[in-house]
RNA sequence: GCGCCCGUAGCUCAGCCGGAUAGAGCAACGGAUUUCUAAUCCGUGGGUCGGGUGUUCGAGUCACCCCGGGCGCGCCA
């Protein structure tokens, strides 16, 4: 880890700045400065570097040379990929995420988990890893048991027809306060599900029926956040494949009985001493547990990934940890990650909820967010045509809200707001968005073809400024699988765009003399380039105009 | 009781494997518009990084304890 080179924490101490001499160092037990001395006397970097300076207790600090920028950039402009450079190893990853249940509403909480999943999805597969995009839908469980009851008993046929899934909550709610009340609706669900579970042919006419309705619901949604899978094995998929999950874990003596359920005890690991996984209840039945190990068989035996990553809420780290832990122990050796996310908060920061304590809808939200942005460009732009409107407003709104979750740390619970998202000014998708705008402005203003000049010249420090953060690209989008965490992408298109302004104010382009003209007309074609494909790492759209 | 996550400026948040005087945005205040989209830019003020102890040349970052908030802990998912 020694000799990591990072971004200088302040353009005081140039471009580029390593610690590596601290860190060796202190392993050889030597004076950091002088040992910096010696390197900077043989390294040689003369070619993209300014002699390079220590400084510090012993930092050693690099400033870019002009020429060497100059240069970086004359090649991304015919560079497709931008700098970013292809894994050396790619790796066969299934990613599982988004997972909506069936016969309930998406709610705001699910945006996270989808929309951090789909940003990971598609930064990994720019990189170069083979991606498999998994919804595994919550379509089996108990539940299913009210639902059929309110199904045979509750059912408004043309409520269904018109709001499907509000009705499927409907009977869903009204069914459970029933047998809250009255142990006959009660043991009724229970024989319902009983049925379900045996095959029974009305009931899984009417599951599947409940399952393609919310099916439909989900693609609406999907459809407006533009989030797309390969794959979706809903839990039920699995169903068949459970007890032989069972025999065998039992067979290798990994599961055995305890209280009439079969589990797994892990009693090696104190933290998970006492929390043994059911695999089997003692009714016979399975339950998340055991078709979450037969997930991890299909993707590994089946799909053949040596990677699984599951993007998900906080509160189910101590079960896949079990899941992962299983896994390892019957011999599996993929790479195995949770990647959890925090909450949705609302202004009281709670858990965000409706005025009457309801989940909030997705869909609600989203259409909220686009008809704010609309509002804004009737404001700012009120010349351009009513469907140009719609088409920017979309690409407006549900840009603001996926960055707004995206910009923020995942772990972090983050409070929600139209207002701070929408306000278009700071850290936010629309001024990321308006960057784009006034370079693609440029560009139809200069009325012909863009065609990248073969050498760049840069003279301002506002455009050397933006020549080094564009660069900087190459390095900001790996970073993001680290940990995963697409908000240093988020961040450095930020700081990207407010270069990028911060130049559009300093330095004319179409009014400049050549061959400045033709060199910021190449810089500013470049920056819109990254912001574009920046932005659509993250699932976010830019529009033309706004 | 045990475990996980969070606590950084008035507000919303960055700060990835420990690295230089802790950074943005919003809000506040002061400027910039005959100029390619001002949904912009430039500037000013604002901090016991929840508290403490320890490890280290160096701690917002690591370890331990405490406080505060959220969540999870055998047959729901």
């Amino acid at each position: 880890m020694a000799g990591e080179v990072s971004v200088a924490a302040d353009p005081r101490f140039g471009d580029y700045q390593t610690n590596a001499a601290l860190v060796l160092a202190k392993q050889h037990g030597e004076n950091p400065r002088a040992l910096a001395d010696r390197i900077v006397k043989q390294l040689n970097v003369s070619d993209i570097s300014e002699p390079p300076t220590v400084a510090g207790v012993g930092f050693i600090n690099f400033t870019l040379k002009r020429e060497a920028v100059e240069k970086k950039i004359a090649e991304l402009l015919t560079d497709e990929r931008l700098g970013v450079e292809r894994v050396s190893q790619a790796k066969r990853i299934v990613i599982d995420f988004g997972s909506p249940n069936v016969a309930k509403p998406m709610h705001v909480g699910h945006i996270r988990s989808t929309v951090l999943g789909d940003a990971l999805a598609r930064i990994a597969q720019f990189l170069g890893h083979e991606v498999i995009r998994d919804n595994h839908i919550g379509d089996w469980g108990t539940q299913f048991g009210m639902v059929i009851w309110g199904w045979k008993n509750l059912l408004d046929r043309k409520a269904l027809a018109r709001e499907p899934i509000a009705e499927l909550v409907r009977i869903y709610k009204e069914t459970n306060e029933r047998a809250n009340q009255d142990q006959n609706v009660r043991d009724a669900a229970r024989a319902e599900l009983v049925k379900l579970q045996a095959g029974d042919a009305e009931n899984l006419s009417i599951w599947q029926q409940t399952v393609d309705l919310s099916k439909q619901e989900f693609e609406r949604a999907y459809a407006l956040l533009d989030v797309h899978y390969d794959i979706q094995r809903g839990e039920s998929f699995y169903n068949d494949r459970l007890s032989e999950v069972v025999d065998r874990l039992r067979k290798s003596g990994l599961a055995e009985i305890s209280e009439g359920a079969v589990c797994i005890f892990f009693r090696d690991i104190p933290e998970l001493r006492d929390k043994p996984a059911i695999i089997r209840k003692r009714d016979g039945g399975f339950n998340y547990t055991t078709s979450d190990i037969a997930t991890v068989d299909y993707r590994i035996r089946d799909l053949g990934a040596d990677t699984i990553w599951i993007v998900t809420g906080a509160p189910q780290q101590l079960h896949f940890k079990e899941i992962f832990e299983i896994a390892r122990r019957e011999g599996y050796r993929a790479d195995f990650r949770h990647i959890t996310n925090g909450n949705i908060l609302g202004e009281d920061r709670k858990l965000m909820k409706t005025r009457s304590g309801e989940n909030v809808p997705l869909l609600e939200v989203l259409d909220e967010a686009i008809e704010r942005a609309r509002k804004v460009i009737e404001e700012k732009n009120p010349d351009l045509d009513d469907s140009e409107k719609d088409t920017i407003a979309k690409i407006i709104g549900i840009g603001a809200v996926k960055y707004a979750d995206l910009s923020q740390y995942r772990m972090t619970d983050y409070v929600f707001s139209f207002d701070r998202m929408l306000s278009l000014q700071g850290n936010t998708a629309p001024y990321l968005q308006n960057a784009y705008v006034r370079i693609r402005s440029i560009m139809r203003r200069m009325g012909e073809k863009f065609s990248p000049p073969a050498a760049v010249r840069l003279t301002e420090p506002a455009e050397i400024q933006l020549a080094k953060k564009v660069c900087q690209f190459a390095e900001a989008v790996p970073q993001v699988l680290n940990d995963f965490r697409p908000n240093i992408l988020a961040n450095y298109l930020f700081e990207l765009a407010n270069s990028f302004h911060t130049f559009y104010e300093a330095c004319p382009v179409l009014r400049a003399e050549e061959p400045s003209r033709s060199s910021r007309l190449a810089l500013a074609n470049l920056t819109g380039r990254v912001l574009q494909r920046g932005l659509k790492l993250l699932g976010i759209d830019v529009p033309e105009k706004m």
